[in-house]
DNA sequence: ATCGTCATAGCAAGCGCTTTCTATCGCTGA
DNA sequence: TCAGCGATAGAAAGCGCTTGCTATGACGAT
């Protein structure tokens, strides 16, 4: 059998209502009968039934927090910073903290929905929500729908390195600026003197995808390099190595001349420089390569990733804290992260 | 107001008893009732109050999965295969699913059994450990009193890429054959001639290290290369790109003749290779570089990286059905799964 | 016709905790 | 001296759900 509340009062020689109080701190208890609970707790190692103190105080002291893939760097700094931002908030008072998980959705929609409706269900003192929007507009109405549904239950909904949503039912969202980021980088390529650029795109049904495209657009554009040659020198695929890899040799295929490749993020540029070597292509001597994210090996490889950089850490760090109620929202509720060019080795002059 | 099951037994004309049965379909109910229930809950968008039925039933539809290190891929890939299977498993009836969320210990020990405590509190179904012990007796201790109290409360524990613990509290043991998997890669190294060879160890406290270490140490002790000079090149650091690049420089200036650089994982492989591109030395033709892992990533490096392959997704896989109890625990309880040797273009003959 | 049996459904007693309201005690101020 | 008050502690009523036990019919068997 179990240790309980009551067992605990007993051998303290008080009454339940005691104990509990002096595990949550919120009503005066003296000094030393306080103590007695304490050595009482310990003695017994006591461990507080979190279902039974959820119901009864209606609040549970849960935060999720929704990933696409926990096996992406991307996400798992992020995930890993509100973590731990989430953890620190705790008072460091016994029965203080909160237990702030991460959910995995593999990016399927209904993953997401599921997961939100077992935080639901569990009553989430929290919810982060990370990754790449769906543009569906189906599955944005479910989602808003299930975010309201949370909110108005209580649990505190934070966006992280998503777009806002519709309504109200989300206390705080922190955007990434990904089409600024987009555009700066090819500005930059444009300004080495690029002209021919081919750019690798994510899934199309992603925010991500579609903004940082528009950015590079807006840059083609506004360079005067607008038409149809754009779409010809755009490949869909997913944020996967093998994928940059796939789509880089199409690219290549489309357009033998092509002077540079910017690929949905770092992890996609992998596999472009993996399949601009195997054609025997030199970076950036041939041809440049620029990613997105500026996740840790990107510095690492070689050469070095000429990339956007994204303070997931901080972001993390900064939606934690919103969960946790410990920072304020930003006016408006939204705030937008900007990305900081970091030019490395990859990108380069193209050859005369 | 939250809708309640009595708001639902109401509206179908049952009682809450009822409702409860259908959600939980065990026990008959006619199927004309049923589906009265079914469609109130609907109509009703009841979701199910967690604590409460947890209290009740006490049992949870948690799942809590531990990790060092969220945002390492070593990490994220076990957990993410586990959190799927663990998904997978549901029956698809509503209320089957389980919660299955990882923690991130970040490495600390405290984290480690504040995490533990916490899945207690919640009264977790299972639980999943991964991660390299340490060493330490004393942790080893209350991680094992704490894993017991688990166990008998009733939790499911399996401890995944984790040597077993003593005791009997744990249900199942998936180990890494590090030192096996050490030993084979040193010795590739050995019959490529090599006989210099700088190891670049992870942290001393953990076990993981400590294997890896004692794998290589076996192999250079078979080819007679044992004595002192083994531990002058030696040098323990973190499993982060800059602790390999850190201590491969230390490794250089200690022994600048070396052919051959063993690194603890894959990652710090990574910074050892910068290190030693630094130094204006090539990669393989001056000098070998080795990892552990194969993680995504190495197949990638330039040159592509020399490494032992662990079979990271499966064994998550393996350990979510272990802890749904989907599968039955190896005999004895301890299952040791063994790398493969990759060999790939970071290691050659030394030069002559 | 009578009774056991099976299939369903309801009753009601908790599960272990929180919290409102009430009780007690030792003081202070008139 | 005594009402009044602040500081503590206890009693008890739930929180929303599960489940053992009981109740009710409908049937087939005797």
């Amino acid at each position: 059998m179990t240790v309980t509340l009551a067992d605990v009062a007993a051998r303290a020689r008080v009454s339940p209502a005691t104990v509990s109080r002096v595990l949550n701190g919120n009503y005066p208890v003296a000094a030393s009968t306080r103590e007695r609970v304490l050595r009482a707790v310990d003695e017994l190692d006591y461990v507080l039934n979190g279902p039974a103190s959820a119901l009864a105080a209606a609040t549970s002291d849960l935060v999720g927090i929704l990933v696409n893939d926990i096996a992406d760097p991307f996400f798992g700094i992020m995930a890993g910073a509100a973590q731990s931002a989430i953890g620190d908030t705790g008072t460091g008072r016994a029965g203080g903290e909160k237990l702030a998980v991460v959910c995995n959705t593999g990016g399927s929609p209904e993953r997401e929905l599921t997961y939100l409706t077992l935080l639901q269900r569990q009553r989430a003192a929290a919810v982060v929500v990370t990754g790449g929007a769906l543009v569906d507009p189906d599955h944005i109405a479910a989602l808003t729908a299930k975010l309201t549904k949370l909110g108005d239950a209580g649990t505190r909904v934070v966006l992280c390195g998503r777009p806002p949503m519709p309504g109200d039912a989300v206390a705080a969202t922190l955007a990434f600026d990904n089409r600024g980021g987009a555009r700066s980088l090819t500005e930059h390529l444009l300004s080495l003197g690029h002209r021919r650029i081919g750019y690798v795109a994510g899934p199309v049904e992603r925010s991500t995808t579609r903004d940082r495209l528009d950015g590079h657009r807006d840059a083609m554009t506004a360079a005067g390099l607008d038409g149809p040659g754009l779409d010809r020198l755009t490949v869909y695929g997913r944020y996967t190595r093998a994928s940059g890899y796939d789509a880089t040799r199409e690219l290549l295929a489309r357009e033998p001349s092509l002077t540079a490749v910017v690929a949905a993020n770092d992890t996609v540029a992998l596999g472009a420089c993996a399949a601009l070597r195997e054609a025997g292509l030199r970076i950036p001597d041939d041809v440049s390569v620029a990613g997105f994210d500026d996740l840790p090996f990107s510095v690492d490889a070689v050469p070095s990733l000429t990339t956007v950089r994204l303070p997931l850490h901080e972001a993390g760090v900064r939606a934690g804290r919103l969960a946790m109620g410990a920072d304020t929202p930003p006016p408006g509720g939204v705030s937008t992260i900007r990305g900081e060019l970091m030019v490395r080795a990859s990108t380069a002059p193209p050859r005369a």
